[in-house]
DNA sequence: GTCTATATCGAGATAGAC
DNA sequence: GTCTATCTCGATATAGAC
């Protein structure tokens, strides 16, 4: 059912279809071109006629369709992070049903890591989206990282998964090793890449997300064990 | 020797000491309330005007004295770094010495994490500044990040030292592991904590920096025996 | 709904008086 | 050297035409 398959329909109906499409498709191309342009130069250096110009729409688009740049920041961080963590919690789920309610640590890490590491591939949809969720975390808006710090309930799964996993450890023990482990996470930006192979001198490919994302359950899972 | 042991010295040389002192004086305070206010807020949410309010200065005096906000921001950068770096390299050079040329794995990683780690302690004149490297990292000009990915001399002593001590690993193996170090020590930023502490619902204290030293060692030195 | 033109504001930088 | 007053620019947001 291509749009050229009846061009005898109705034309109010087509007319309507239309008006829908475009405006989905503009407030999209927004959307895509924000959060594309945030990830590579920061909230603050992308102007909204950086990001108007980027996706080849008006510039009143933006105040439009989200009200303002803000909001159109905001916005993209609830989307990206709803979407992150509902696949990390589904693999714990998995995880936590492969292993009749307590997986090992491993898994639970594999669970939060796995996703973010997925989107970091080189040829994944989400890669920018990970970079933009990366920064968002430090530079974005005092709503934002207020956000971050009240909302901590998806993270308790995963302390409280890992305090079932170790019961010898105790909470603040298992609280410390998931914020390094999260530390460990968060420095994968393009930026300390690019510095990690100037001092590797091209040695380190993260590239291979696969391999990356074993070292660091390996390098993760050890510090656990410690 | 204080400046009123001797009022009857020569009136040109008290002015002429106290024109220089209060210029000095002057481009310290700028220094200073820039380098606290740019830690706590972002180099891009505080203005030349917050500045020398804070400072108690005239507007005009961050281009007197440093020609420019992002001067500015390079200056503060710059004498921070040299300080931490100069003080994790004297820890480097001690350990090589006490181990006769070949320090182990902890030895090594002590000597990068112990000077950042002390300045992060709640009464220590530095912990500001450390929190001000963290954000510039991420945050700061095209010209800081160009210095962060073309000068990684500092951090080639490390991984040079990291090298011999573990010649049986592979180099890329030397050089992820440093980069997750790296990303456990720069997670150690105000808001994590903050988020840190409402998850844990305040057991973790981040004032303890020697317990949270030891911590990220055990940590960081297990994941490298893996 | 879309787009142009513009209002409004706050920023960094600086000229010129003292 | 210091400070006030101001220049200039670039930003977000929006009014109003179509």
């Amino acid at each position: 059912m291509s749009p050229t398959s009846d061009v005898a329909a109705s034309h109010a109906t087509e007319q309507e279809v239309e008006g829908v499409d475009n405006e989905a498709v503009t407030k999209n191309l927004v959307f895509v071109a924000a959060e594309r342009l945030f990830a590579l130069h920061g909230f603050q250096n992308v102007s909204v006629r950086d990001i108007t110009a980027a996706a080849g729409v008006n510039l009143a688009s933006v105040n439009y369709h989200f009200g303002s740049k803000d909001a159109l920041l905001y916005e993209i961080f609830r989307r990206r992070t709803v979407e992150l963590n509902r696949e990390r919690a589904k693999k714990l789920h998995e995880a936590t049903d492969r292993h009749h309610g307590s997986p090992p640590v491993r898994d639970i890490l594999a669970a939060l890591l796995t996703p973010p590491l997925k989107w970091l591939a080189p040829d994944h949809e989400r890669r920018i989206s990970l970079q933009f969720l990366i920064r968002a975390r430090s530079e974005g808006t005092d709503e934002i990282r207020k956000v971050l710090q009240t909302d901590v309930t998806h993270l308790r799964r995963f302390s409280d998964a890992l305090m079932r996993a170790r019961p010898d450890l105790a909470p603040e023990d298992v609280y410390w090793r998931l914020h390094f482990t999260l530390g460990m996470l968060h420095n994968n930006r393009f930026a300390e890449f690019d510095r990690l192979n100037v001092l590797s001198e091209g040695t380190t490919s993260e590239a291979d997300v696969e391999a990356l994302l074993e070292r660091m359950l390996a390098f993760a899972e050890a510090g656990f064990a410690a």
